[in-house]
DNA sequence: GAATATATCCAAAACGTTTTGGATGGAAAT
DNA sequence: ATTTCCATCCAAAACGTTTTGGATATATTC
């Protein structure tokens, strides 16, 4: 491996010249350049990044940052999502990516504060799924570059407006005459964006003069498992719900097919809708009704506030608009008011 | 920042000293490494990684990369799966991830050679989808320490046996009494582990007295997209086939929405199987046969025996055995040899 | 009591860059 | 003929660790 110095003495220059050669500094005759960049080419040498890093405090490696929470986060497919509009982005601007998915406990929040102190990141993307957790905090005592994608209150954040979201939602299904609603959430403590979602449907129920508290609402944790139970749960105690919302579309598959496995159909008897746009969701039968959040562009907006927070500016918050993707799982109630009990529901 | 001088200057001792007690080397009174320990925490110093990386030549961090192949790398979800397997045991053993997907372009593959000379690196995992792709040889040049998941001739790899993988797809159709089979492949240039999977269906074929020749392939480029087409395709050139082999899932379910999108049934008229299992598959209707290559698992052994040569081991070469996963999309083809014109072929 | 071994610690070199603070010329200005 | 200025380059410091090669003191052995 040659470095400098060799680069250096074959070229017959000094250790700075080289240096500041090869990051374009002014001040150099076309000459000295032409021999330093020969040296370079002759030697095949590379910048030694861990020297660079010592002696410069820039590393060109940023943090992206899953806290972990119930094994989701690489289960999860938006996060793939996210990770490639990060990518797409950083990428090219000559940044590398350092994956961390900590999961909250001691050890782990040990090990993620050596790396975010360790001066090994000029900067963080972290998703912050979790309210209240510290992952945020530890970056910004480190003052290193954050950007959060969510709502973390923070100086920089990135999110699409899951309030909004949930609006479009219970919004759609009024507007095709459903009045009986039910909700699969999850735990208030688990989720930020879920609770937004959650407060938008609510909001939106009063304004259109139904009572929020008359939805009834089952509790799931994000897994297609878990949407099965909670939809039996739902339609065994409420049998006249004719829609019900999903905060996420793998509890809302769930959903689906546990109903299907009653001998219910959707969208015929019960109406279901998502969250997420999940890649293959306009694939299953039927086709899930859902709100996108545009984890791609979140991503690339992430990455784009980070590099100008890199570059000393100070970015705006951005807030996406989600888009309501209008498929096949939810359509109007029938009009006669079949009880449910038709369906076994054990 | 406290640095390794100003927690050596609040204990009393030598810079060497804390740095040896910081890595429990022996020969150091209880007093000492209290005073040390003392010091650590009221400064609350954390080594500079960069530092640390300069003077050990070690860095704790590995490269994950991925070549870059028709955008799939991100699209792809078993990419997902292995990522976590990798992480799981890289992680408990103080290792970090740097993800690197490098497009095969020029100037990407510069970016790249700079990241894997430039010492940053202390081993790296790597998928070979593409045969002859210039990834692996840059890295073993290099020295460094080197596992590929999938077939690439070099020192340590690991790999799901995908020959295998064809032949129990193959075989399972052919006990199911099918004999009119097609298949739908990718481009024989662009993917290592298909290519397998497609020798694996060819010789088995052999084997059964079925002339290799006579199966009609199409060629699609692993999406779902793709898998319509090519289904369409093999189906009007070819009216009798009784069962299609797709080479992987995405293009299966194509297959699938394409033959119902025709009015034909799945698996009444045409059996499907698919290849790679991936977590939604069992949603689908019906629910898509396929082969698992244990992603997870196929991750963990990458990286476990990334640990064994970081370890001065020479770990042997990892082959997995693939799993059949039966479930609804194929059955044994309807005796009586119904023509398939009945179904619009556009 | 001298020689040897062992436990404990330290000073300084080394890692390969970037960056600072000039040094050295020659051209332009006075 | 000085002085000033600019373009061009270099020597050396700095970054914060790890590691090498002793040094010192204490205990052990003969």
């Amino acid at each position: 491996m040659a470095n400098l110095q060799d680069v250096a003495r074959l070229a017959g220059v000094s250790t700075a010249t080289v240096s500041k050669v090869l990051s374009n500094t002014p001040y150099f005759t076309e000459e000295t350049r032409r021999r330093v960049m020969e040296a370079v080419a002759a030697l095949n040498y590379r910048p030694n990044l861990a020297a660079r890093a010592l002696a410069s405090g820039k590393t060109r490696i940023i943090g992206v940052v899953f806290p972990y929470l119930y094994d989701a986060i690489f289960k999860d497919p938006l996060v793939l999502t996210l990770l490639e509009g990060i990518d797409e982005v950083m990428t090219p601007n000559g940044y590398s990516l350092l994956l961390s998915a900590p999961r909250l406990n001691d050890e782990s929040v040990e090990d993620y504060l050596q790396l975010i102190q360790s001066g090994y990141l000029d900067g963080v993307i972290a998703i912050d799924s979790v309210p209240n957790s510290p992952i945020a905090e530890l970056v910004t005592a480190q003052e290193l570059p954050l950007v959060v994608i969510g709502y973390q209150n923070v100086a920089y954040s990135v999110r699409c407006d899951d309030y909004q979201g949930g609006k479009l939602l219970i919004e759609y299904l009024i507007k095709l005459k459903h009045r009986q609603i039910g909700i699969i959430s999850v735990l208030s403590t688990s989720n930020h964006a879920v609770n937004q979602r959650l407060q938008g449907i609510l909001d939106s129920a009063h304004a259109h003069r139904i009572d929020p508290q008359s939805l009834p609402i089952a509790i799931g944790d994000f897994s297609i498992a878990s949407g099965e139970r909670a939809i039996l749960e739902l339609i065994h105690q409420h049998p006249n719900l004719t829609a019900v919302i999903c905060l996420n579309d793998r509890m809302a598959l769930g959903a689906i097919r546990a109903l299907q496995g009653q001998g219910l159909r959707v969208p015929e008897d019960v109406s279901i809708v998502g969250y997420d746009d999940l890649n293959s969701v306009d694939f299953f039968q039927p086709a899930l009704t859902t709100v996108s959040q545009h984890a791609s562009a979140l991503g690339q907006n992430a990455a784009q506030v980070l590099l100008a927070v890199l570059n000393q500016e100070s970015p705006d918050t951005v807030v996406l608009e989600p888009t309501l993707v209008v498929r096949a799982s939810a359509t109007a109630p029938r009009e006669w008011a079949l009880p449910l009990q038709g369906g076994r529901v054990s």
